[in-house]
DNA sequence: TGACTTATTGTAAAAATTACTATATTTAGT
DNA sequence: ACTAAATATAGTAATTTTTACAATAAGTCA
C-alpha cells in the first residue's frame, strides 16, 4: 500500500475520507457515538469516526470498516450523508470527505478501543462539545438528514431494541421532531406498518405493563409492493 | 499548479471530480443537459458535463464552473447530489465523483462550445442513451433526489420561465411524478405560495388565454419565516 | 381487595382532500 | 357581429383524513 503512504506523508496533495455519524438510542435521547483522537491535528479533541479510505476500497465498506472497529458491529446498513469538501476543512492538506450515518441498538455491542481514538463514548445530541475539523457541521447536517428520512422511512426500528412498547416508539418520534403527539392517534397512524405483537409484557415498571411488538421489515416491504403504500410519518 | 498536474498524469492514484447535472424544462419535458465526450476514456461517449475539482477550488465552486463554461450562466444555485466512489468506476485510477445538480430555463442562454466537450446537448430523460462511467447510475438517482425535493421546495421555478401559467406549472408537475391532477383542486394547493398574478396573458395560443404569474422568492421565504409554513406538494 | 396508573380502544368534531359543476372569457369561423 | 368551441377560473358538496377527547381494560402495589 505504498500509493496509500504517499497520500498520507508530509507532501501529500488530496485524499478522501469517510467520517461515520453513529446514532444510538438510550434514556430517551438520541446519541452519537464519538471519539477522542489520538494524534494531530487535533490531538484529544472529539470528533465523528472517520479513516481515509484505502486504495481499493469502496466508500459504503470504508464507513463499515470504522464502525466495525469500534463496535465489533457488521452488516449493519450505511446511509450515505453529504459530502464536505472545502479546501480549509483540513489543516494538512485537502481533503475531502464523504459522510455516513449509521443506525444502531447501543446495548448490542460493547464500545472497542481502536487505534486512532484514545476514548469513544455516546453522547447526547443535546451536549456535543467543540469538534475536531468541520465535524460539528457534518454531524448537524446529518442529523437533520436522518429527521428528514425518519418522515418517510421506517428506520426508527434500527435504533430501537429489536423488542419495544408503542410507548416507545412514539417517544423516539417525539424527540426526533420535538413534538408530543396523542397517544390514540399514533396508533391509528403507524396501523399500516402491520407491527407484530408478541406475547410478552414489559417487565420492570410498577404500572400495568405495555405489550411488546417486533417489527417485520419482510413484511413491511411485501406490503410496500402489492398496495403501492409510502410510509408517511 | 504542479501537484495538480500529478494527480491526472499517467501515475495519478487519486482524484476527485464534480459531474454536474443540469436540467431543464422544455416542451413538456424535463431535458438533461449532456456533453459528448471530446476524449478518452469514453471518447465521444454522451456523459453528464464534469471536471476535476481544482486544488484550492471548493465542490460548489468547480460545479458552478462546469455549468458556466457549458451556459455562461452564473449565481445558479447548485444542490449537492450523491457521492460516487466504486473503485472501479474509472479505468484509469481512483477517481471519487461529487454529483450536483442545477436546474435552469433552458431559454436563458445559448450552450457554448467547452474545452472537454465535442458537442453538447439538451436530452429528454425518456431518451437518454447509453452513457461513459458510472454515469446513467448518476443521473437516474439524481433524478430521484430532484422528484424528492419537488415535494417539499418550491424549486420547480427554477425550471420555468419567470414568468408561467399555472397550466404550466401543474403540468410540471405531472410530468416529475407522472400523474394527473384536477385543475381546481391544484390551484387551491398551491394557495400559500402567493404566486403573484402580472396584468400580463399568454401569448400565441388559438384559445382564451391564461393569465401569467411569477414566483416571489422573498415573498416566500417571508412566510415560511412568519407562519412556520412547510410547503408540501 | 381496592386504589392507582397506564394501556388500549372508541367516537365525534374539525380540517383537508377530492370529485364534480357552473360560469366567464377569449379565439376562430361564418 | 354573432355563435360555437375551447379553456380559464371559481365554487360547492361529498368524502376522507386528521385531530381532540372520552371511556374502558388490565396490570401493579399496598
Amino acid at each position: 500500500m505504498s500509493l496509500y503512504k504517499i497520500e498520507i506523508n508530509d507532501f501529500f496533495t488530496s485524499a478522501f475520507s469517510v467520517d461515520c455519524v453513529i446514532f444510538g438510542y438510550e434514556d430517551g435521547e438520541i446519541k452519537a457515538l464519538l471519539i477522542q483522537r489520538g494524534m494531530e491535528p487535533f490531538k484529544h479533541f472529539w470528533a465523528i469516526p472517520g479513516d481515509l479510505v484505502y486504495p481499493n476500497e469502496d466508500l459504503p465498506d470504508a464507513a463499515s470498516r470504522i464502525l466495525h472497529e469500534l463496535t465489533g458491529l457488521s452488516d449493519v446498513e450505511m446511509h450515505q450523508s453529504h459530502t464536505f469538501g472545502s479546501p480549509e476543512r483540513h489543516p494538512q492538506g485537502r481533503v475531502i470527505t464523504i459522510a455516513y450515518f449509521a443506525l444502531i441498538r447501543i446495548t448490542d455491542f460493547e464500545i472497542k478501543a481502536s487505534s486512532w481514538a484514545e476514548k469513544a463514548q455516546w453522547v447526547s445530541l443535546n451536549e456535543i462539545p467543540a469538534l475536531a475539523f468541520d465535524h460539528s457541521t457534518i454531524l448537524s447536517s446529518t442529523y437533520e438528514l436522518l429527521k428528514q428520512k425518519l418522515t418517510y422511512e421506517p428506520i426508527c426500528f434500527e435504533l430501537l431494541p429489536e423488542r419495544f412498547t408503542l410507548n416507545e416508539l412514539q417517544q423516539l418520534y417525539e424527540y426526533a421532531f420535538n413534538t408530543i403527539m396523542d397517544k390514540a392517534n399514533f396508533r391509528k397512524k403507524i396501523k399500516p406498518l402491520h407491527l407484530t405483537p408478541l406475547n410478552e409484557l414489559q417487565k420492570n415498571v410498577k404500572h400495568r405493563p405495555a405489550k411488546l411488538f417486533k417489527f417485520d421489515q419482510s413484511e413491511y416491504l411485501k406490503s410496500v409492493q402489492e398496495n403501492n403504500y409510502q410510509f408517511k410519518m
